[in-house]
DNA sequence: TTGATTTATGCAGGAATTTGAATATAGTAT
DNA sequence: ATACTATATTCAAATTCCTGCATAAATCAA
């Protein structure tokens, strides 16, 4: 009997158990962003931003890359995007349209910076 | 911020957390199973399937059905069947092949009475 | 009713996880 | 080198969850 297709399918489940790891992979939909971007957009607090990224990373869902003193996450594997959407169907909802409006945040790495409003602190 | 959609969404993903659980909706992938065939099929004792039964149902992932003597579940909703699917093609290997190939077991009830050889506590 | 069979539930010990605070590491600038 | 920023990790407390035992409920037969 090999149930180990089972345990590492419940692995993955538990990985998706928690709501801010979903709200991370969500953020992540359209593409890579920074940690920063992720704090402020989502409300957590650094650290805990940050053992989330650290659960997700090691489940392999996703991968990061190192700019300068910015550290930028994306997805893995596209599939869990379609993972997400059905999930998302099943309990009602349409995929993430409001956490996608909620996206322009106050956010300091150098990719965020150009898709803002100048603030008022770089004007004169 | 509604994250009412992800709680949901944890939820749902907190229920299939456990190989239990996900083999219990393997097996009832092609059709109702009661709960002595799956407590055979699976090799659990009767309360621990039970529990998981209850796990599942109050999800409200599958659905049951009295006869007699006898329960019988069945998936609710066949998306999750969609759901098993993908992530299994995640984690590598084929859908349930090899669960489905050991479904001849010796169990009382009516319906699998039927699909099995003779045993030997029934002739002369 | 009594007894037998099938399934469900309540409860407690122990394991695993979440959570938050404090601290550590890596990179950049002065 | 020192200071500063961005991110990661460690650690302990609290909560939650799994697991197994014992028992209850429901149904049928005699």
């Amino acid at each position: 009997m090999s149930n180990n297709h089972l345990i590492r399918q419940a692995h993955l489940f538990r990985t998706l158990m928690h709501p801010a790891r979903l709200a991370i992979l969500e953020a992540l939909r359209d593409g890579e962003e920074c940690v920063c971007h992720l704090e402020a957009h989502l409300g957590y607090r650094q650290a805990y931003i940050s053992q989330q990224l650290a659960v997700l990373r090691k489940a392999k869902l996703i991968v990061d890359r190192r700019d300068g003193l910015n550290v930028f996450y994306r997805i893995a594997r596209p599939d869990i995007l379609t993972l997400l959407d059905i999930t998302r169907a099943m309990v009602g909802g349409s995929v993430s349209a409001d956490l996608r409006a909620a996206k322009a945040v106050d956010c300091p790495c150098p990719k965020c910076a150009g898709s803002l409003v100048p603030s008022a602190a770089a004007l004169p």
